[in-house]
Order: structure tokens, then sequence, then C-alpha cells
DNA sequence: CCTAGCATGTAACCAGTTACATGATTCA
DNA sequence: TGAATCATGTAACTGGTTACATGCTAGG
């Protein structure tokens, strides 16, 4: 359900197509909620048929009838309705590096500490990411669009992944601490 | 695919119903890897047929047989296969929470607080479960079954848990800040 | 020459959720 | 009296992934 909503959030920015709503995803929205193009194309369709969204065919040369989609007056109220609503239980999470570790007890000291190695890399990875790509994406879309208001809450989020990739590389850090220590 | 790797991790620790399974996740992988009954029976069933577990029966009166799962060879190498395989990619995460929030320049001041504050007063709650709950069910769990080498892991992804909810109410206590001076 | 970007989609499949179905026992 | 625990499952559905299909243009 929440896909129909990041795309009914973007498009109260503006009219856009499928591949530019991808585009924006990989680069905001992708760590917190991200789609396919094959998931995202018919999920468009049946905004469509729902009246959330609407349409406009432009027809091109050489490659598939452009559909940019705008946000229909129906898709402006439903997305101040799930703006509004107060956030429910925290959605369970799901992080296979986190399970594997669980379960690690029986493998040798240096497999473990491979692994926890090999997350952290992972993890610096990222955090430099947020830090560059991201947060001068944001900026330049501030900058072209005047979004000030929405900018501050891209911002906040974009801290957040920030923040909780410091976490992380610090409890790495402490982990591998513990377990040349212990074991 | 990890469900599986989930079932046979705990059940390389002794034999187990479907149910005892469910009861183990909820207590400890819950918040990095959840499943539910309906999800469990399945899954069990087609891991029996690929040989990775053998259901003893147990007949029961008043309650449907009661089958108990026990992992083969085949199922401890499937596991140890796992558990070596060096991390992939980052698995993407999911969280409606950010979302709402990242698109939430629309709203007001009021709105926003709101939604904030009902955010952290419920990773306030997990902080505390993990603290309480969780801890003090690894520690019997140690005692009762002297897994100490497995225990050092058990112990090790809780405290990321308690160390992230920590990141999230930190970086909420910010992003209030920040509302309530720049919206 | 090959890769990336533009631009759309469908079909088969897998993972996971929700609702349904049964039914005894124990505890507040 | 009603909820929780024990104990199993099936069926319908939703959400999401992977593979397939088309085909031009621009740039290194």
């Amino acid at each position: 359900m929440s896909l129909r909503f990041t795309l009914l959030g973007f498009l109260s920015y503006g009219p856009m197509t499928g591949y530019d709503l991808k585009k924006h995803i990989d680069n905001s929205t992708q760590f917190f909620w991200h789609a396919s193009l094959s998931q995202i194309y018919p999920t468009l369709k049946r905004m469509d048929e729902d009246g959330l969204v609407e349409a406009a065919v432009i027809p091109q040369e050489g490659r598939p009838d452009k559909k940019v989609y705008t946000i229909t007056p129906a898709g402006q109220a439903a997305l101040m309705d799930w703006l509004a609503e107060p956030l429910g239980e925290l959605s369970p999470q799901k992080d296979p590096a986190l399970l594997k570790l669980f379960f690690s007890g029986v493998l040798n000291r240096e497999a473990i500490l491979a692994h926890l190695c090999r997350h952290q890399e992972l993890h610096r990875a990222r955090l430099a990411h947020y830090r560059k790509e991201t947060a001068s994406y944001i900026e330049q879309i501030i900058v072209a669009t005047d979004f000030t208001r929405e900018g501050i809450m891209w911002e906040l989020v974009r801290q957040w992944g920030e923040q909780y990739e410091q976490a992380y590389i610090q409890w790495l850090e402490q982990a591998i601490a513990t377990i040349e220590e212990e074991f």
C-alpha cells in the first residue's frame, strides 16, 4: 500500500513519468522505501483506474510513448489523509546480516571477524553515500524548486540515515573487540 | 529463503515443534526476522520434503498431534554453508514511518510534532523491551543450555537493538527541536 | 563497440498476510 | 465468562522479484 503513497508523494511535487519516479526513489527514499520499474508501472496503471492519478500520453519516436502522470484532487486527498493519520505500530524489519550473526556462535573466531569487517565496510560505504550523494541531491532540489519546508523534512530523514550508519559502525567496532577478547 | 535458515538455526539447538519455533522467534529474532505460524508450518513441511529436517509425530488427545522436527545432517550442512557464505549487499529496508515523515512537509507544525512524539514513544517502549525482556530471556537460555559461545552472539545482536533504539530516540529529539525552531 | 540512458510493459513465480477451521485446558 | 496457551493446518490474496521483450540515441 505504501508504494501508492510514495508515488502520490512525488507526484504532489509535480507531474512525472514512471521512469522519473523510479529515479527520484533511487535518489532519495531508496534506503527506507524502494521499488522496481516492473512494480511501479502496473501500480500507476491501477492508481489511474482508481482515479488517484491521470496519464497524459506524449507520443515519441523510436521509443515507447511517454506517460506523464498528474495527481488528481482525489489523489491529493488520499495523500493528505495518509499523512495526517497517526503512526501505527513500528513496522517489523528484516535484516539477514543480523540473522546470520545471531546464529554464528558455531563459527570460528576468524569467520565471525570476517563477517563483521565486511559488514562494517558496507555500512561505511553507505554512510559516505548519505553524506555526499544524498546531501547534494537534496540541496540541488531545494535550490531548483524552492521547496524549503519539504526540504527540512528530506534533510531530517537524511540525517537519520547518517546517524543510523554511524551507530551501526560503532556497534560493529565494539563487536569486533568483543570477539577478539572473548572468543 | 532466510526463514528456512532461521528455522534450521533454532533446530540446530535441539528438536522442536513449529509452535515452539514461533515462540523462540518471537522472543529473540523478532526484531530482525519474524514469521507467522501460517508461514512456518508449510515451510517446515517443504523442508522435510527436501530432507533438511525430519518430523517425529507424537499423538495427543484433545489437540492436533505434535510434530517434533529434528535437523538432519543435510540440514546441518545447509546451515553451515549459509553461515560461512560472506555477506552480500545490505538488504534494502522499508520503514513507512520514515516515508511519511519524508513527505510531511505539507503538514503543519503541530501535526509533524505529533508524529515525531508518537514515534519516539514507540521506540522508547522497544528500548525498554530490549533491556528487560530480551536481556533476561537470553540470560535464561544461556544458563539453561550452557551455550556460552552462542550466547555471546545473541547478546551482541541484542546490544545492537539497544543502541539502534537509543540512536533513533536521540535523532527524534533533535528532529523535534528542529521543527520547533524552523517550522 | 559497448554501455548507459530513455521509456514502456507482461508473465511467472516466490514470500508473506489474513481469514478461516478445530478444540481441549487453565487461569483470572 | 472470556482470554490465553497448546497445536495443527488450508485457501485466498497481496506485495514484490526475476526474467523476458522492444528499440533508439549519445558518449566514452
